[in-house]
DNA sequence: GTGGTCTAGACCACG
DNA sequence: GTGGTCTAGACCACA
């Protein structure tokens, strides 16, 4: 699986690997018991520190997102909170509201709205990034 | 203007204030030389120190989204960045692509975004907050 | 006399006046007994504070530069500190000296500065602006 | 890298640091990925406050000079602005500018001009001081 | 260790 | 009154 830290990122990078394993989970690409890459590997491949990635796989292991095993490894665990408690739901309805919370600070009608997701579902110009849960201020158009 | 900070976000204070005013730029509220608060009645107002409502406002400042005259006070600057090349687009399609991406990482078919967001329009329940920038991670749905 | 003010450069405004002022002295183009506009005028004029206007007024007579007098006005003093005490001479030499420093700073050999100062006094371009005594990190070519 | 601060020069000393750096990296001096002293170093050795060198990193960071990343501290940035869209040619025909202003504010003819650049230029006694942004009506000529 | 943020309080100069 | 700057010190989270 591609993962990608973003050092401009407000967002921590031991926050972005989290959060890009969990959409991993919710989006299926990640399955009960596939392997993890070992702490090492990947903070060789991301060039970030150990002691982030190590932190990172803490908190999936306290979120009982994955599970590690000394010396084995890290897996992706069993049964996935990620998979339960409608978490697919809280992310849609979540990016949901932000988009029409904005439209109505822009004064944007409800039907120029739904127009204008219809066009971007249309164009298929949006990528099928994962990581997507990072902190604005810094997103891809820097309001700067 | 209603300005309003939450501590609870992780969105630092300053920053809050920054994108309040220029979303209220953006969506007209706040006109070309309208005046602002002065630092320290905005600071009092909001319950914080003075030099972090400073700290917004030479943000701004910055940006060119306000201008500041020593001794006068600040104001919404004349030609504004926000009101030009595309801000809303931008924050718009921005927030698009980020449905978009996500609902493919979830396979949720196109129809079915187009549902959603149409019902949540219909719900009326998003809120007309210009505090839109807000941080993820701490959003509703905290990082657990 | 053209009077400028840039509400945006770190020099205060009565600053920016007085050595406007100086400038036409040096020059030659303000000459002993002429008259200043009045303060209200000026300030009226620049859009400005008579209190900044009347600052200005009062740092001139300080330097004997001009001379106030009371109910008739501000005139230009007959025998001027400006005319005297090699003000000329200090202004060209601090400026050549600053273009020097910034020119060895870059490494830039002495003959092509020579070069770049030669193309620039035939090109004519160089405004004949008086206005020049002002803060830099403000100029035209803000650098940010 | 040498940094000093003046703090008789009216210029902020934050804005000091920043000139400095922009001017080292502008002279080649600080290159792509170098490192720059720690905030707390850097206020320790210049004896200034922690707050004031983080302003100054921080207005860096914002002109993408430079990139500061958590942790890990601040770097030279790889694409640097400073060394794109003539940053010395506009910084040089600045000065450049404003000899020629003053000097025919001064009837000084070109002649004279470049006689007056040549032999301060082998003079020799400009210092090569990368502080040269420096506000004026601070330098050595003070306003009075 | 690092940078990020905030507070409290101070002094200054400008308007 | 205003903004501009700086200090001292604190707490936090990240690497």
């Amino acid at each position: 699986m591609h993962l990608e830290i973003n050092p401009r990122d407000r967002k921590p990078a031991y926050l972005q690997i989290v959060d890009q394993i969990k959409m991993g989970v919710a989006s299926g690409r990640l399955q009960p018991r596939d392997p993890l890459p070992s702490i090492r590997q990947l903070a060789e491949r991301l060039r970030i520190n150990r002691n982030t990635v190590d932190k990172a796989y803490r908190e999936l292991d306290r979120q009982r997102v994955i599970r590690t095993e000394r010396g084995r490894g890290a897996f992706i665990a069993e049964s996935n909170p990620v998979d339960e408690d409608g978490f697919r739901d809280r992310v849609l309805s979540d990016v949901i509201d932000r988009l029409i919370a904005k439209a109505r600070a822009f004064r944007v009608s409800d039907d120029e709205v739904l127009d204008l997701v219809q066009k971007r579902l249309a164009g298929g110009e949006a990528s099928d990034d994962l990581d997507e849960q990072r902190s604005r201020s810094e997103g891809k158009h820097a309001k700067d």
